[in-house]
DNA sequence: GTCTATAGATAGATAGAC
DNA sequence: GTCTATCTATCTATAGAC
């Protein structure tokens, strides 16, 4: 009878030990106590233990592939999907709160998972996601080229993931406040042009760490060297700097002008 | 006689088998066949598993600390330190291939290890010199505080670390790329204000990674991810210079070589 | 559906010959 | 120092009573 809603406890409760100890160190038995259950139970609803690994990543990378497209499908601006996808992201986490580290910290050694080609599919999709819309925001120039689309993307992706972690507890309610450091974080540094109208608000100063300096040296020495050396000869590198720009931007546009240019 | 440097070869193999298969997935068994030895053997050297762990990571963290140390005690400017620990960071994980994903893969779930106190005081420790630099930056107006200190540090600090799994492979030719990537997309979303005096470039809209799929491999970091905005110090400037320099020759060499050039 | 009991495999670690 | 042999513990998964 319980037998409707058993599936789902065993698999949340599965996720929150794999996440917790990793999947090598959770036993069958384990699972089996914190549900409520002896071990061989669980073989009535699993045909294994990597059986339950997969299909806590299954429904958790379908959920995100799917709200992925939907994203990447908007006619909105680069940043404006961008946004989306880090809020998505966030979202899905929070109704799976445990299949993102779980993910994240053994996915390099699950290759031998019985459906690991669906998931490997639905994580490879997701990357696209990712990758497509910043692409976009490159070609329309949008985003900054200065730094390597795919280093980027994953970059922010990757942080992305992490901050899930971090802010497990808490991530219902942190998740505007997580969009919105994470695409200033990331696009502040990577728009061509600061937005005029939307410069980055005062602080919403979260939390303070109790910074313990390390046990050596108080770290008071960064001073007055700030910018004395370089102040001489720093006016005319800047020019320089801004003459090459100028060279650069010129060659490469007469270069996308081109009809056979790649 | 060969026992003087069996140790080494033991933590050598066992770090490359634990951050590949995951240490409770690596067995004595599988660690002697890697090394050459009978698993029994290793306890002549060992008392356990887990001590081999535990003196994996306490060498890689003992040479993080140690120079970061001298990083955080430098006289030069916040954005001068940050950049230091970056690379710093990613040469000390060049000298421990396999310690950092170990590291990340599994700290949460190491709390048992035989050195965990020394290990966990090493950390903080590593955390605390990011940290007080940030922050310093921050106090100083070198940096923005519109983001959340604590926030902010923990991204870039874990994105370098990601870095270093993703390059590991090439490492030592990447770093000064790497390096520059990282602090690009970091500070340059993270400083108050863009120069007055340069506008950044239009997109380009040229070049665009040719590959967008795999999920496994990321495609050689040719090393074009370079500043938009004038860096704080000399050196950075300088080395953005070189860069542009050979960025536009490169440029100039592949349109003489076009057969419809000129 | 849930249990008890256990099969079958393999892990970490030890003892002692050489 | 290295080996062979083995102990002890524990794991996944199964068989069958209820």
């Amino acid at each position: 009878m319980a037998s409707a809603g058993r599936r789902e406890v065993i698999l949340a409760e599965s996720a929150r030990l794999f996440s917790e100890r990793g999947i090598a160190a959770t036993t069958i038995r384990e699972i089996g106590d914190a549900v409520g259950l002896n071990s061989g139970t669980l073989y009535h609803y699993f045909s294994s233990k990597d059986a339950i690994v997969s299909e806590i990543l299954v429904c958790f990378l379908t959920d995100l592939v799917e709200r992925y497209d939907a994203v990447v499908a908007e006619p909105e601006t680069a940043r404006t999907r961008l946004g989306r996808i880090v809020r998505v992201s966030l979202e899905v986490a929070d109704m799976h709160p445990y299949a993102t580290e779980i993910y994240q910290n053994e996915f390099a050694n699950l290759s031998t998972l019985p459906r690991y080609t669906e998931i490997a599919a639905a994580v490879e999709s997701s990357h696209d996601a990712w990758f497509n819309v910043v692409e976009d925001g490159v070609r329309d120039g949008e985003f900054n080229s200065g730094v390597d689309i795919f280093e980027f993307q994953r970059m922010m992706r990757e942080c992305v993931f992490m901050s899930v972690r971090w802010h497990r507890k808490t991530l219902a309610q942190d998740v505007d406040s997580l969009t919105e450091t994470l695409t200033t974080v990331f696009l502040n540094g990577f728009v061509p042009a600061p937005q005029p109208g939307s410069t980055p608000p005062p602080p919403p100063t979260g939390r303070r760490r109790a910074a313990k300096k390390t046990a050596t040296e108080p770290p008071a020495p960064r001073g007055s060297a700030k910018s004395t050396e370089a102040a001489a000869s720093s006016d005319d590198i800047r020019a320089e700097l801004d003459s090459l720009r100028t060279e650069l931007r010129a060659i490469r546009e007469a270069i996308a002008e081109r009809p056979d240019a790649g």
